[in-house]
DNA sequence: CTCTTGTATCGATCGCCATCAATCTACACG
DNA sequence: CGTGTAGATTGATGGCGATCGATACAAGAG
């Protein structure tokens, strides 16, 4: 489960789902399941949201404290929920003094719209 | 539970989400709800092998007896999932006889990739 | 060092979902 | 009509995930 690894590495060169051959589908079980992975990141309402919250944010950050409130969750829930988000490649954490501060990773969304259509 | 009501009314004219004055968070409730149904829909591995199968074929739609075997999957369980995809707005279901043939509604990729963008 | 505050982790619970076996429906063919 | 086949539906089951309360950890204030 390394983090940071979702996302960086679904296209590379050696991506030998290029020119599939046959028997096997155009996708094979471990890529698809993959890019799964981001999609189950995004198929929460609530991360949905603390994404749209996050990017709209005026400084492009926000920290644990500033989306407990509106989504009206628990502290726990929300730690959770932004924890997948990283993990997905998504979001990105940065601790500065007492507080971590979450941003959207710069051309995450694009690799994500890249995935559908790549499919 | 609506069939063909998930991506078509996404962008309405009305919708209330082009200026969301504050407070609530740029993604009402509903709205990230409805969203997520669609990233629900994708977030499962065989559910994207599928997608990637019928947009590999050479018309453009599969049928059923297509899928059941490259999935390695129980005939009930991959109708149950393209049930999932027709209900999220991504697949079109037509009968001929006795075959029922899928295949990728058009502009659905790009509606999901509008959600990403748009959040 | 102690206290407080912000955040992460742990453990448990509850509901949803993926899957399968069995069954049902619809259609084609004699 | 009966038979066979493609597909959908149902019911049951096992596992994963969203949520919470409690707790642990980290860092600044005093």
């Amino acid at each position: 489960m390394n983090p940071m690894d979702s996302l960086q590495t679904l296209e590379p060169g050696v991506d030998p789902s290029c020119c599939v051959p046959s028997g096997t589908p155009a996708l094979s079980t471990e890529e698809a399941q993959r890019k799964a992975l981001v999609f189950k990141a995004l198929a929460d309402p609530n991360r949905l949201r603390l994404l749209s919250i996050v990017r709209a944010a005026e400084t492009g950050e926000s920290c644990v404290c500033d989306l407990t409130e509106p989504l009206d969750l628990g502290q726990p829930t929300v730690s959770h929920h932004l924890k997948i988000l990283v993990e997905a490649g998504l979001l990105h954490r940065e601790k500065r003094g007492t507080w971590a501060y979450y941003s959207i990773i710069p051309g995450a969304l694009e690799d994500v719209a890249a995935i559908i259509f790549g499919l």
